[in-house]
RNA sequence: GGCCCAUUCGUCUAUCGGUUAGGACGCAAGAUUUUCAUUCUUGAAAGAGCAGUUCGAUUCUGCUAUGGGCUACCA
């Protein structure tokens, strides 16, 4: 009998989901529409003290710019209801204190600076203190106290912990869906802390085992760093007697720093010149990090980059819909080792966008960004201008200064290209050319072209010359999209004026 | 330190014992664009090292090296 395929995204919301959360989330979505399973976001709230307000509204933002759908979850409401760890207190005490009857876990007493001083003693002989087999008998838990001695502690409202009893010499062996079979001995593993009578809140580890098993998870896609906790989480299975809906395991492999050593993390911000964030984040301290929607990536480009960091399908295709991710990932073809990303990668994949969008779609764009410097601009005129210029375009943010000589004649003329272009010769031309403008039939760049070529030629004028000095007389500068289309649209009064203009400054004597 | 995972061009990657080791980004050159960009063509660029298994290893095994992760009453 198949089994369901149910996923989920958990993240804590402890800052803003950086690209490699994004990345795991994608992932588990592509994973999930794949087989027609289930996407779930469950928020793991369970460590009070790193809170950050925002964070959880961010996560969810980004997701919906991402166009990950989710299916259940904080928002959206689900039949395993509540999604947020913090409001399913109730459940794990039940399910702890089930551990601890089993003989699987028990109660520890010990204070957090009993535990510093008991590890920085460890230390100072040398030794790695561990809370394993070894200290457990002779610290103050339920294995050594008496049972009145427990329950008189608790009753008097001493802090507690519950920690799993982890089995002393075991080897476990686990299976991983990227990397195979995985062996780890118990021994060499510690008591994890299951939960905490402080804020009446598991850790991660029970809370991770008892929602994926209510929540009828099928596979847990999650980042590498979460392998070493592996055994834990399958002796956790095993200690409630849930092997037989044990959920599969897939660990991503990380996303490392753009430079440097170590993972991509959250505190490494934008100091790289590009974001890791997908969303600008400010932080309830008022710090602000960039963000790719911010930074003018189109989400379907930003996507597309991070499907294929640690993923490929094996064939040359680079540019994929969310769709075509959709029916063709797999976790197989998912690699094991941790990736390291280019910016200029990013931006290339961005570029690809840019350039496939409809001009229609891009001037929707354009107009709140000629609005914004103060200019009239037609919808006409704008899809005119964004499809003369996308090529050059990588970001949105990039069209003003590709395009701001389509509303404003050049106030100055580059150096370096009037000293290739203008010669003595120059005046006369522009003013001739000037009165083939003024007495084209129509002034539509096909008209222009031929008028303009008709009269070079009839004259036996060198085409060069004389179409850089129109372009430094229009434009000012070595750049921008074909004469005939750009005189087109800013038409023949504007362009008469600019020759005028050009003639007047550069050439005062004529 | 201990445990675990990984290791192909600078970067992301293909290869599932036999290939001139392929593609992409970036870089360089050329073509096209009477400019620039786009586009196209071409080029430079890789199997960490050492053993072993094998007729034959990038591919399998071991060791070493390197990188990474974990080693909290954080996730």
């Amino acid at each position: 009998m198949e089994r369901r395929v149910r996923v989920r995204f958990a993240p804590s919301p402890t800052g803003p989901l950086h690209i490699g959360g994004v990345r795991t989330a994608l992932y588990n979505y592509l994973f999930a529409r794949r087989h027609g399973g289930d996407f779930i976001l469950r928020i793991e709230d369970t460590d009070s003290q790193r809170f950050v307000p925002g964070a959880e509204a961010y996560i969810t933002e980004a997701l919906k710019w991402c166009g990950i759908e989710v299916d259940e979850g904080v928002a959206e409401g689900g039949p395993h209801a509540p999604y947020r760890q913090s409001e399913r207190r109730e459940i794990y005490l039940k399910y702890a204190l089930q551990l601890v009857e089993s003989g699987n876990a028990y109660y520890a007493f010990d204070t957090p600076e009993e535990l510093n001083a008991l590890r920085a003693e460890t230390e100072a002989r040398g030794e790695t203190f561990s809370y394993n087999y070894q200290v457990r008998e002779r610290l103050a838990t339920s294995l050594r106290l008496s049972a009145a001695e427990v329950e008189e502690r608790i009753a008097r409202g001493d802090q507690w912990v519950i920690r799993f009893k982890m089995p002393e010499g075991e080897e476990v062996h686990m299976r991983d869906l990227i990397r195979g079979e995985v062996t780890m001995n118990t021994s060499t593993l510690d008591d994890k802390v299951l939960y905490k009578s402080a804020d009446r809140l598991p850790t991660y580890h029970l809370a991770n085992i008892v929602d994926d098993h209510l929540m009828e998870i099928s596979h847990v896609i999650r980042g590498e760093e979460w392998l070493p906790s592996l055994p834990l989480h399958y002796l956790l299975y095993r200690a409630f007697g849930w092997e037989q809906t044990r959920p599969e395991f897939a660990h991503l492999p990380l996303l490392l720093k753009p430079t440097g050593k170590g993972k991509l993390s959250k505190r490494d911000g934008d100091k790289m010149g590009f974001p890791v964030f997908p969303l600008r984040w400010v932080s309830p301290d008022g710090e602000t990090a960039h963000g790719y929607r911010e930074d003018g990536y189109f989400p379907e480009a930003f996507i597309n980059m991070l499907a294929l960091l640690g993923w490929n399908p094996g064939t040359e295709q680079e540019l994929f819909s969310m769709q075509e991710l959709i029916e063709q990932f797999s976790l197989e073809r998912v690699s094991k080792s941790g990736a390291r990303f280019q910016p200029e990668k990013a931006q290339w994949f961005n570029a690809q966008y840019m350039h496939r969008k409809s001009d229609a779609e891009l001037a929707e764009l354009y107009l709140p960004i000629a609005e914004a410097h103060g200019v009239e601009c037609s919808r006409q005129k704008a899809e005119r201008i964004v499809g003369l210029m996308k090529s050059r375009a990588t970001f949105m943010s990039d069209f003003w200064e590709l395009s701001d000589y389509f509303f404003a004649a050049p106030t100055e003329y580059d150096a370096k290209y009037m000293k290739k272009w203008w010669k003595p010769e120059t005046p006369r031309y522009l003013a001739e050319l000037k009165q083939v403008l003024a007495g084209a039939d129509d002034f539509q760049a096909p008209v222009l072209d031929r008028a303009v070529n008709e009269w070079m030629d009839a004259n036996g004028y060198p085409h060069g010359p004389v179409m850089n000095a129109f372009r430094l007389a229009i434009v000012g500068v070595g750049k921008g999209p074909g004469m005939f289309e750009l005189c087109e649209v800013i038409g023949r009064e504007e362009s008469l004026e600019r020759i005028g203009r050009a003639l007047r400054e550069l050439a005062p004597e004529a």
